[in-house]
DNA sequence: GCGGTTCGTGTAAGCGATTGCGGCATCGCG
DNA sequence: CGCGATGCCGCAATCGCTTACACGAACCGC
């Protein structure tokens, strides 16, 4: 049927272990020996069987990503990173689409990981420790995306640094009753730090947060739009709103449009992501490079599989920056008052 | 080290062809055994080795999609939707990014299919012909979306029914001179037909489509926006346009926002695909179910693979519907010559 | 009571690579 | 010229599972 190394081994007049050593590299091969076993082989149309090769090896070359969704901007964006850094190590990426660890219990990775890859990327589990320790039972190597744990190299943001800029911005422009939009009730890590971070800004403008000014967007658009609806409907409504993300934050501006506010102009945005479609939105945004984040995990991955110099730190953070547009612009009130005072 | 089949068998007091057997729910094997084998694999908390599995049976349990993004939202949705079916049946997903097949000459792709996976998913890869002949010679089960391949099991949407749709509510609303934002000047078969559409519409309603009103905007955000600048720059601008995809008439909107002109009120823009975003720019679209797409596609993979009843059609075409939003409106032009008549 | 099924299980031959170990030349050096 | 080092290469064990085949026991109908 197919065409195995033995094959290729006699047509080349050589053993199975030479061909095999030939192929892959390895010393102790004359080069006229490998050039001509090379050759055969490419004739022959000859590829080693993976299966056969992981098993005597051991080795798999694959990495596994675990994801929550793969069809969100952060989370394909990641992938994406992920993907180009793989590639160029000819290695393969499996993905593992687990849905919000909140709403699914099925998990159904750990145990199918052991055998199947040589090392795992997860991506933003949030508050899901005890599967997230299941996972490093297994000791494989792992490599974690906007989530830090002791021990487990690590590439995030610094969330709370993100939701202090996004409020600060807002504060300088003069807004005062700051709403928040946030992810979910039980926060993970990162949403809690992002908060955090506008309760910092806060207070450090003299500010204090008002409860009623805080709603859910669960990280959807959906969401956002039904939060920053809620928010509305307070007998005293936001003059400003941080989103914890674009997508909410898009959410909010379709409600805003819904009910003829014009974002920006009567009521001021501002979140955190960077999304390829911020821009268009005109939406003032904390952008995080998604797609290097990806690269940096599975760079750092690569290393710690592959055994080299595992040189970089452990915990990596990434820059943010703030983009400004015209979703935040000086309410005309503050305005006003500046004028006045 | 980890513990094998043969470490089962024997605390079952069986032979490792039993254990398999059991392990696998295959027939000949006493319910009484089975349950203690199971039993005791669960104790021992034994997982089969992948790689021996597949070395013994010649099956991996693995399909691989080919895409050439995984960072846009098509591709990303259509993925989630695969997973969603894959998941389902305990088959491994891998994921080859292969970039524009325009652009990018590396196929790192087909060598590595044979033996790594049971069957593939080919995602609209555009005029690669050559390339998806050889994919096929490997004689894998495979499965394409967005491309009709004799003898190859696809599922598409309409293209030429789609275009044709855009522009006729375009032609409806009053619209004669009429632009198109298109792919590429290479056209793949897809965007053919979507251009199909657009002409044939055109020439029902007697009127000729105006070359000069063609630009590309090679299915991206920035490339839509210099298209619609390019339009914009002619001599006689067109008052509507129709892009070929939801990103670039995203790109077509925020050239219009640049150049202070209204979408909708001003220049009336229609679409394919039904994004999720759309609807918060208010983007006039045909939709396609994208994530459904990619669950027809994997089950007919699934079927073919796993032998099941091939009884659907091999050439599945999913219905679009278009959805009208503020981007298409009766032109002010229009309206007047309706009055005055 | 006997040949033929059916059922449950074990034996062992693969699957196709990788790799430790050992052997044979050849080479370098004193 | 002798002897250890070195370079190439083959032998064969191994990786852990699947599965064709064989085998014994129980069961069937006549």
């Amino acid at each position: 049927m197919s065409i195995t190394i033995r094959d290729v081994a006699q047509a080349a007049g050589v053993s199975t272990a030479t061909v095999s050593r030939a192929l892959r590299g390895l010393p102790h091969v004359d080069p006229e020996t490998r050039e001509r076993v090379r050759r055969v082989a490419a004739e022959l149309d000859y590829v080693v069987s993976p299966s056969a090769s992981r098993l005597a090896s051991g080795r798999t070359g694959t990495v596994a990503v675990i994801t929550p969704f793969i069809d969100r901007w952060f989370f394909s964006t990641v992938l994406s990173g992920i993907s180009d850094v793989l590639q160029e190590s000819d290695v393969d990426l499996l993905v593992y689409e687990v849905g919000d660890p909140a709403t699914s219990p099925g998990l159904p990775a750990e145990r199918r990981l052991r055998g199947r890859v040589d090392g795992v990327i997860v991506v933003t589990l949030p508050t899901d420790a005890p599967r997230i320790a299941d996972m490093l039972e297994i000791g494989l190597p792992t490599s974690f995306i906007g989530v830090r744990w002791p021990g487990v190299p690590s590439v995030c943001i610094d969330d709370a640094a993100a939701g202090r800029m996004a409020t600060q911005h807002l504060i300088n422009l003069g807004h005062e009753r700051i709403g928040i939009i946030s992810g979910r009730p039980q926060a993970s890590t990162s949403q809690a730090s992002r908060a955090l971070g506008y309760v910092t800004a806060m207070e450090g403008a003299g500010l204090t947060p008002d409860p009623t000014l805080e709603a859910y967007g669960y990280f959807t658009v959906a969401g956002g739009e039904s939060a920053m609806t809620s928010l509305l409907s307070q007998p005293n409504p936001p003059t400003a709103v941080f989103a914890m993300s674009d997508d909410m934050a898009f959410g909010a501006i379709r409600a805003l449009q819904r009910h003829g506010i014009r974002p920006g102009a009567d009521i001021a945005i501002a979140s955190i992501d960077g999304h390829e479609l911020a821009e268009l939105l005109d939406l003032t945004t904390v952008g995080q490079p998604v797609a290097q984040m990806g690269r940096v995990a599975a760079d750092a991955l690569l290393a710690r599989m592959l055994g080299r110099d595992v040189s970089g730190p452990d915990e990596v953070t990434v820059p943010t920056t703030l983009v400004v547009r015209g979703s935040t612009v000086r309410p005309s009130g503050a305005v006003d008052s500046s004028l006045l005072g």
